[in-house]
Order: C-alpha cells, then sequence, then structure tokens
DNA sequence: TATCTTAATGACTGTTCGGTCAGTAATGGT
DNA sequence: ACCATTACTGACCGAACAGTCATTAAGATA
C-alpha cells in the first residue's frame, strides 16, 4: 500500500540475561503494592514486558519468585556497608548518625525497602524464608547498632545501657518510615518529609544515650544545634 | 438398640447475637496469620463454628468484613482513652509513661494489635478505608503525643522540640512491637520480651526529652534509676 | 542464505475460592 | 402439640488464576 518502507518492529525480542532482574524488580513492586497473594503473575509478566510464560522459564514458581527478591535482595549489600562501619574512627553518636543515614539512601528511599514490608506481610505464609530473613538481615543489621552502642558506652561517650533492646529502637522509626512509604503514603495522605523525620530520630536517640557529664552535655548541645542538616555536619559524616 | 437415654445433640443453635463478633474474631485472626487475600472464607466460617452461609448473613462479601474488623476494632475505645490521658496531672514524662503502658495493655498485648499489620499490609488494595484509619487512629493517636509533649515543654520539664515527627517517634518502637510480634515471633525466633522492650524504650525517649537544667537533670538520673519495674514507680503511673 | 538452537509466546487446563440459594431444623408463639 | 418464623446449612456455580506445553520466531553460526 505505501511506498514508506516498513520498519518491522520485532514482536520479542531475547534478553536472557536481563529478564530475570525486570521481572524480580517488577514482581516485587506489584507484591509491595498488592500484597503477595493478591498479585497475578500475568501481571507481573506485563510489567517485565514479557508473557507469564517467560516467567516461569526463570522461576519455578510463584513461592520461588518471592523467595528470589528476598534472599538476593538485600544480604548481598551487607558486607560492603558493615566493613564501612567497621572503619569508622569517629565519634559514636556521628557513627550512628552516618549509619541511619547510610542505611536510608541504600535502602530505606529504594525500591528495596519494601522487601521489609512484604517479609512482615508474610512471614506467617513462609517461616523458613522468615527464619532466613531474620538471621541475616535483621540480626546483622540490630548487630551493627549494638557494636556502635557499645564503642560509644565503652569511651565514656554514652552512659551505660541494655544492649539488648537499644538497637531495636534504634531501628524501629526507620523502619516504621519504610513502612510508612509504602504503605500510607500511598494513599491520599499527606506525605511524610523523611530528611526532618531522620533528623528527629537521631537527635533524641543520641540524647538519650549521650552520658550526662559535663563533656557530654557540651555534645549534646552541639549535637543539637548542628542537627538539622547543617551542611559542614553532614560532610563530616562520611569521615 | 441401648437402654440409655439418648441426649440428642442440636446440630447447630440459633445464636444472632454472638455470630458476627465470633466471626470477626476468627476472621481477624486468621487475617493477621495468612493476610487478607490468603485467608479463605470456609476457614474463617469453620474457625467461627459455623458454615460459610452464616458468614454472609452478616457480612456481604469479604471487603465488608475486613472493614468491619478494622472500623469497629478500634475507634471505640478512643473516647475513654483520650478523656484519660486529658484528666491525668502528675508529670509529663509519667504521662508518656503511662500512655505507652495503657496504649500497650489496651491493644499493643491483645489481638487487636493485629489490625495495625493488616492495614499495613492491606493499605494499597483499600486505600479508602486506609484514609479513614489514618484520619481516625493514627492521627488521633498521635495527637495525643504531641499533646503529652507539648505539655512537657510549656512546663518546662521538656527542652523545646520539633513537634510534627517527635510523635512519631515516641510511638514507631511501640508499633513495631505489635507488628514483630505478629509476624516474626510466630516464626521460631526466640521471642521479644515486651516489658523490658517497652521501658527501654521509654527511658530513652524520655531522657532524649527532658531538657537540662540541674532539676531536669536531676530528674533524669532517678528515671533511669527506677525504671526497670520499681514498683512504686508503677504504681505512682496510675495517678 | 540456509540451518539450527532456544528464548519467548499464549492458548489451554485443573483447581481453588468468593458468592448464591433452595432446603432444613431450631426455637418462640399460640 | 402444632405452626410460623428464620438462623443456619452445604451443595453448587462461575470467575480468576497458577502452572503447562506445543508452537513460533529471534538471532547465532557457518
Amino acid at each position: 500500500m505505501s511506498a514508506v518502507a516498513k520498519i518491522v518492529e520485532p514482536r520479542w525480542e531475547r534478553r536472557k540475561d536481563a529478564r530475570p532482574v525486570e521481572l524480580a524488580a517488577a514482581a516485587l513492586e506489584l507484591f509491595v503494592e498488592r500484597g503477595f497473594a493478591a498479585t497475578r503473575l500475568d501481571d507481573v509478566a506485563k510489567r517485565a514486558g514479557v508473557s507469564k510464560g517467560t516467567l516461569y522459564l526463570y522461576f519455578d514458581s510463584k513461592d520461588d519468585l518471592f523467595k528470589a527478591i528476598v534472599r538476593d535482595g538485600i544480604v548481598s549489600r551487607y558486607l560492603e556497608f558493615e566493613e564501612q562501619m567497621r572503619a569508622y574512627n569517629g565519634s559514636s553518636a556521628n557513627l550512628l548518625r552516618l549509619m541511619i543515614k547510610t542505611w536510608w539512601e541504600r535502602i530505606g528511599a529504594t525500591k528495596l525497602a519494601g522487601i521489609s514490608k512484604l517479609m512482615i506481610s508474610e512471614a506467617g505464609n513462609f517461616p523458613e524464608l522468615a527464619k532466613f530473613y531474620h538471621d541475616e538481615v535483621i540480626v546483622r543489621g540490630l548487630a551493627l547498632f549494638t557494636a556502635a552502642i557499645k564503642r560509644g558506652i565503652d569511651s565514656g561517650e554514652f552512659r551505660p545501657t541494655e544492649l539488648v533492646h537499644t538497637p531495636h529502637i534504634c531501628a524501629a522509626p526507620v523502619l516504621m518510615l519504610m513502612l510508612w512509604r509504602n504503605s500510607f503514603d500511598l494513599c491520599g495522605v499527606q506525605k511524610m518529609n523523611s530528611e526532618d523525620y531522620l533528623a528527629t530520630h537521631t537527635d533524641l536517640l543520641i540524647r538519650g544515650l549521650l552520658a550526662d557529664n559535663p563533656y557530654a552535655a557540651q555534645s549534646s548541645h552541639r549535637v543539637t544545634a548542628t542537627a538539622r542538616g547543617n551542611p559542614s555536619t553532614q560532610a563530616d559524616l562520611l569521615k
């Protein structure tokens, strides 16, 4: 009919390497939005730009897809993270700031944050996976906080504190923010300002931990005064 | 056949009033355990001791059942709670302690705590319900914390603090504990000690909030020393 | 250009589960 | 004791969806 040369688009491309990660990314998004059971694999495939059959070339089952997302979603990033924290040699208060900041930037603010919502929602249906996540993600994360606090206590910067639950308390507000952004934040409710929220948390936390000798009191003032995003302080954080 | 008088058990009883609450209770348990979509209404009915048909006499649909649970699960308890907090006239630190303690006893430690997990999981699928929950439960709860903190600041007991996010930080660890007990706690992981966890949280929080003048410093010491379940302090909490 | 390998498709199947309704029996009234 | 009312049952239906597989075509090889 037309004299114009017809560019024939191929109906699909072969992209053996890219498919699994694209499928996992699409699945994570939908699982977090709708929940595991309520997500249809046809929709996952569609979002990844393939057919459902393709999904089954790379994952054995819906469960397998879920497990794959959790298993290699977070664990991989830990080694580097742990090393970085161990190498830090500023004050313990600033180490805590750095940890929370880094956690937020590398995980909390990304799509990966949805995994924590997923695990909480589905722990009952995947007990062995929940155990894995607990041991490999939660416990290791808490250990970092424990080490940082202990470091502060040993140096006299922090007052002696119970070390079993305090790390949980350090993490809880960050986790809640991650959950919030994947639930209420989506639905017509005014959004949370992550930066201010975390600054408030960190200030309150450090103030709660500091020993109250004259030196600490001075330090406490400095921390409070510079907490709300003072650039020089922010720069200091990265060593 | 037998000479023994046969007691004929009725196959079922008419209990028009009890059914809805029993069904809602059974549904809440299963929704929290397995998630909304993964829960079969046959199982809900079975756990409530009725058939699926009966469920549909009292609830229009699965969605309706879910909404009913959320709507009249928590809201009803608020008036009394709010009044109690308004009437309190001890120190603001102890008001905060009382709030957290009461929240935990009345909701956190009960089956109702599961509702928060449910709402977080299902917010994406029920946006209007999430909005309702946000406005009627979360905002009102945060308002109580806001009022308590403001009270402390006005009296000079607490240092001046940002009031938008701080209430969230007060609530986050309690909420996390509620979530934890309905997810990881179930699955082979060592259980959290709620009492100690909350004591640690409260101590840290109050220490973070207190103004650091001589009086506050003294008070701060007292708080830390008596925090871990000192009976006299615990008794004082109830006015 | 012809041939071969295999990534990708999408129609199909079996099952699960939300929702319905005709029938049954518990109970209150007379 | 009989009837009228209605709470409750459970077999049934149809839609939705996880998982399969025979077929198609992209693109590598020579």
